[in-house]
RNA sequence: GUCCCGAUAGCUCAGCAGGAUAGAGCAACAGUUUCCUAAACUGUAGGUCGGAGGUUCGAAUCCUCUUCGGGACGCCA
């Protein structure tokens, strides 16, 4: 049931030609204060339209309208404040949550077609950072969020698994390397390598011509580059996977950048037979003048590929084969520059799905203040923050509540979803400075506050031995107490479109901690498992709120234990 | 130099398709457990919304300029 829609249908019947239903509800907005009632008309437009004053539409306005939906009209000012009838607005929205359950708030905007998500993508031979958790759990949340809107989602690991960095790190593990400490301890061991590199370039810069020459060996498929190579990649990725078990993130893809290595003569043969291609510098470049960008630079003066190449080769090679309908690349902000070249040159090539292709930016974790730097030697290891987390988490279950059967399952969930909900509360954009106490934080605005408020709320259900699917014919209650929850519970599905819209999953959190919050000072002041006539209200109430505190952790890939 | 982001309470951030007294959390202080999990709840205190102009009946929100911070700008990815 949408109010607002039937509050503007009823202004229309009421004014006339004078403005459209669909402006009208444009106009119609939720007061902050709940004293202004659920619904607000403001009507300074209206006023100058029909030069009359504001105050006097309003109060002509408020006699005129009658509906059940409505229990009261109110004028403040130039404001028609519309209050809801309370029985009816909860008794719909507890009944459609009780028989969707789990559905609710699911859309359809998807029509069933597919959706790609760049997402993750770390270089392997490195640690997975703090620095890959933004991607991560972003790209995640937005395609569990995609396929609520009815979406297929497919997402893809793009790894960073090609380029001059490998010929770099076999740089220095055949001048300082060792098979034996690499096979025992390979990321740490490889880091150590990678920085001892950029140590060494410094002071002599010829390593770095050896790394390139490393790299042009392994995209000529020498022997023994391409075996170093597929070791590293291999123990890269066994390291990986454990963290992603941990996060439970899964792929439909880990097609890398090496993936495309033979797909990219293609790319630079298309570009030519377009005429696109011009030589600068004995580099080969796609001007992109009339975009008011900088030139795209597509091979090397040695004839390697780079970063764009691959992700043109990437790009094309997607549309083929999953025919996306959007083509999404969770990214940090930093690469903007480069998307915006990587579309245009496809928009060039005559691809008019080029701009099916959105660039989903964020902000970068900091530390100090500055960019972390793998070569600097100032990475976090994501791995060690998790630990952590869990372990903080599992010491809050011995001292609050030593009894609970499967602790360490509960510890993990908890632990990874503070960690998660840390990064996916606030709006993407925002640098993030690194802290692990504020990542390990379990009170206030967090993760497992929502967790805990859910498992709560399991609680209560479970002692009135409440079945869900059971709601009741007759739902006996004025709704008073419970009518900021209520109102919260019927946005949910607003809050799911609105969050899809702007690839924005922070939506979902802020949603669900208003949602806890709500709902936790409504514990706090009713006794809900009290037997009396309003009790079978209550219990659908809770009912309703496990069920969209659950969905709301689910949208952003974090677990609901149902105790804690 | 050009371009892209950001700036709101001591700290971290909401609010930004313009609207009624600018909201949370953390930290501080004062309370709440004979009662459904106190990872919770209640209360107090804390703000010239970076600055200056402009548009408007109305600006934290839109436009212009400006200051500060971060980032990007051809052979890394």
């Amino acid at each position: 049931m949408n109010f607002k829609h039937e509050l503007a249908a009823i202004l229309y019947e009421i004014l006339g030609q004078e403005m459209e239903a669909k402006e009208l509800e444009l106009l119609i907005e939720k007061p902050k204060n709940q004293n202004h009632g659920d619904l607000a008309f403001p009507c300074f437009t209206l006023a100058k339209l029909k030069r009359k004053a504001p105050q006097i539409i309003a109060q002509e306005l408020s006699e005129k309208i009658q509906s059940p939906y409505f229990e009261k009209v109110e004028v403040v000012g130039a404001y028609l404040n519309v209050f809801l009838n309370k029985k009816l607005a909860a008794e719909n929205v507890l009944a459609e949550i009780n028989s969707k359950q789990g559905a609710y708030g699911s859309l359809n905007i998807g029509n069933n077609r597919n959706i790609t998500i760049d997402m993750s993508s770390p270089n392997i031979a490195k640690p997975f950072s703090m620095g890959h958790l933004r991607s991560t759990v972003i790209g995640n949340s937005i395609a569990l969020i995609a396929e609520k809107c009815g979406y297929q989602p497919i997402r893809i690991n793009h790894i960073g698994d090609w380029g001059t960095q490998f010929g770099k790190l076999i740089t220095a593990y055949k001048l300082w390397g060792d098979a034996e400490k690499v096979r025992q301890n390979p990321i740490k061991e490889l880091l150590t390598l990678y920085i001892k590199f950029h140590d060494e370039a410094e002071t002599n810069p010829e390593l770095i011509d050896q790394g390139r020459s490393w790299f042009k060996r392994l995209e000529d498929a020498d022997q023994e580059a391409l075996e170093l190579w597929q070791w590293f990649r291999d123990e890269s990725l066994k390291e990986f996977s454990r963290i992603y078990e941990l996060m439970n993130v899964h792929f439909d893809s880990f097609a890398g950048e090496a993936f495309y290595n033979e797909k990219m003569d293609r790319i630079v043969q298309l570009l030519e037979e377009k005429n696109l291609l011009v030589e600068s510098n004995q580099a080969q470049v796609v001007e992109l003048l009339e975009q008011d960008l900088p030139p795209c630079l597509i091979k090397k003066s040695d004839g390697a590929t780079l970063y764009a190449t691959r992700d043109l080769a990437a790009a094309l090679y997607r549309k083929e084969n999953y025919d996306f309908d959007l083509s999404l690349y969770v990214v940090g902000n930093e690469q903007s520059l480069h998307f915006k070249q990587l579309i245009a040159v496809l928009s060039k090539m005559g691809y008019e799905w080029a701009e099916k292709m959105v660039h989903i930016p964020f902000g970068m974790m900091l530390k100090d203040g500055k960019k972390m730097s793998t070569r600097k030697g100032k990475v976090v290891l994501l791995e060690e923050v998790l630990d952590e987390s869990i372990n903080m988490a599992r010491n809050n279950i011995e001292e609050k509540n030593p009894n609970l059967v499967n602790k360490d399952e509960v510890a993990k969930q908890v632990g990874v979803g503070a960690v998660m909900f840390h990064d996916l509360k606030n709006f993407r954009m925002n640098d993030i400075e690194f802290s692990l106490e504020e990542m390990l934080r379990f009170e206030g605005e967090t993760g497992p506050y929502v967790q805990y408020t859910y498992a709560r709320a399991c609680s209560i259900l479970r002692k009135a031995g409440y079945q869900s699917g059971t709601l009741p014919k007759a739902l006996d209650s004025d709704w008073e107490k419970e009518w900021k929850v209520i109102t919260l519970l019927m946005e949910f599905p607003n809050t799911i479109k609105r969050s899809f819209e702007q690839y924005d999953p922070s939506q979902v959190a802020k949603y669900i901690i208003d949602l806890g919050q709500a709902f936790n000072k409504y514990y706090g002041e009713v006794k809900i498992l009290e037997e009396n006539l309003e009790r079978e209200a209550r219990l659908a109430l809770v009912s309703s709120v496990t069920t969209v505190l659950k969905e709301g952790l689910r949208l952003l890939g974090i677990e609901a234990p149902a105790e804690m």
